[in-house]
DNA sequence: GACTGGCACTTGATGGGTGAGAGTGCCAAG
DNA sequence: CTTGGCACTCTCACCCATCAAGTGCCAGTC
């Protein structure tokens, strides 16, 4: 019974502190939530909260802020999911209609984002490892130059030019290019490797430096690292909401946001679902006071990246989680679409 | 004479409160520079200073602080320029010529000229319209599908996909192909479009609602101003050294880094040598108390695009200026051998 | 046993007062 | 034209007293 209580000053401590960003006592708390209790009460409550760790006080005198523990507790077990407005699901459904390409898909989901949500947002490109070859192309150009296209189900266009020590025939190209293609088309990435790697031998001696060359620049494409990692940032001027010690609250976040590692392995091995980390959490020292709302997206069953917000622990959770799930949701609809 | 040694005076000030980030005064001033002269003099020397522009007070009992006026005084007249040393040579070369391909050379020079100059960095793409064409291929996708190829003498590759209402002869595509790189390639873009405009006219009435088609889409690819205007960013944890008014000085940078269309104004209209923009000649009211150094970059005499950096109008000007110039020529000199 | 009112105590924030330090402007003399 | 001297003006750091908010705890009440 009083465990119920106690639970429900947790949550009024919590929305008190993200809305006023100062320190909440027992009788402002009050003011805002009838409990139906006094403040000596609360105050026992909070001593017990406190006692465990859930909140504490920056000084002996002052009201209590939730810790991280605390904010771990709100979102597992006391936030109730908000719904986005209408205007909003319009807003994004709109904003991203609008997109003519993948590209465009990504940079327009980082802007709405960042929007909706106040934060920092942060969106992963499709991930090629995890779509399949929808198409290949070999075309000759001027001299021994050729220019391969991969078109992947994800509708990313990668292209390469090949710098060749002879000029191959126009029979050897076309060749090539009907051997690939029956190699890969339909195939995962990773899979489309492995198949190119057993193509060589079946070709002959003569033309194989010219084969190797192309399959390897081929398979360096599939398992590229580079478009696999790529990120688009956003919404970094809100950085001003996170608290007003720049070396502490903002440097970090700015830093980590041009590491594209680090940014990687934050969004992280998000499942399915929506995934909060919460200042320790996100195993960044640097990050401590900072939360990471992240989900993946794509088709149906498939996921094909993540893409997450960045702000300070003392965040509205509800509503960056509602954020972070719609958008990533209908970016997913929207590359199945194209 | 005395006109020689009021601008030693003004250089010393500038050099001063650009290292110290304080006002200077007018004893404090000959403890770091030997100009020969009493404090009395100089006193009398930053009244006149003042009273031309080129200093003030931040109040009446502080020292002097250059104005921008000063600082385009500075720029103009006084600072000579600073050779990079042969180290930082040395980490521009290395740096730039692990690139693969143009991005990369773009998203380098970005890290580098942050790191040279420990301000925010911009560059931007090479741009379309000012390079010709170079191959232009037409393939054949299932359906009736087609995959336009476009590759500039920037070494840029653009690609689109074009849905068509009916499926093309191979015959058709080839004529296709073999006209409309005989009449654009080695063009620059926008001549090449006007070019095409003629184009259709030539080809049989049945096959004009094909050809229009992708003709239009080719317009579009040459005109493109999402890849024209493309811009990277680096080094925005540098904004630190902005000062300490994060509303003020900070956000005002972070919300024009976000606006593609802002940052181009800022980079302009450089001319083939280095631009300096101080304060209020950014254009920008929010900009007030930052310069943006910029320099166009290209090959010989073609001007692809422009690079630079924008930083707290109280920087060190010979060191940024020479970095900017520097890096341009690299990155011009790279992407020519590319 | 849980809740409440009351009370003493702690502590950061606020505002006025003061002295030191840095700097200026000006004047009269060299 | 330059210089030394001097009176004057600010800001800044510091101290101190006061205030408001909040706590912890205890004794009393339902």
């Amino acid at each position: 019974m009083s465990d119920d209580r106690r639970l429900d000053v947790l949550r009024a401590i919590v929305e008190d502190y993200v809305a006023t960003q100062e320190p909440v006592g027992s009788r402002s708390l009050l003011d805002r939530h009838q409990l139906g209790v006094s403040p000596a009460t609360v105050r026992n409550d909070m001593a017990v909260l406190e006692d465990e760790g859930y909140i504490t006080q920056p000084h002996t005198s002052a009201g209590r802020i939730p810790t991280d523990r605390g904010y771990r507790l709100f979102v597992d077990r006391l936030s109730t999911v908000k719904a986005l407005s209408p205007a909003e699901r319009r807003a994004i459904e709109t904003f991203l209609t609008g997109a003519v390409d993948v590209d465009d898909i990504v940079q327009r989901s980082v802007k709405v984002l960042a929007q909706l949500t106040n934060q920092v947002a942060i969106v992963q490109y499709p991930s090629l490892t995890r779509s399949t070859v929808r198409h290949i192309e070999l075309v000759a150009l001027e001299g021994s130059r050729i220019l391969l296209v991969v078109i992947t189900s994800s509708g990313r266009v990668e292209q390469r030019i090949i710098e060749l020590a002879e000029t191959p025939t126009e029979n050897l190209i076309a060749d090539m290019r009907s051997r690939i293609t029956r190699a890969t088309v339909g195939e995962r990435l990773p899979e489309a490797s492995l198949r190119l790697a057993d193509l060589i031998q079946t070709f002959e001696t003569n033309d194989r430096p010219v084969v190797t060359s192309i399959v390897t620049t081929l398979t360096l494409t599939f398992s590229n690292e580079r478009s696999d990692e790529r990120i688009a940032v956003g919404g970094t001027a809100n950085l001003a909401r996170f608290g007003s010690d720049f070396d502490t609250a903002i440097k970090p976040v700015l830093e980590a946001m041009e590491e594209q590692v680090v940014l990687l392995k934050l969004l992280g091995e998000a499942t399915s679902g929506l995934s909060v980390r919460i200042g320790s959490e996100t195993g960044h020292e640097s990050l401590a006071s900072t939360t990471v709302v992240s989900s993946a997206y794509g088709s149906d069953d498939l996921a094909l990246a993540t893409l997450g917000t960045v702000g300070p622990t003392r965040m509205d959770y509800p509503a960056t989680m509602a954020a972070v799930g719609a958008v990533a949701r209908y970016v997913g609809r929207t590359l199945a679409d194209n």
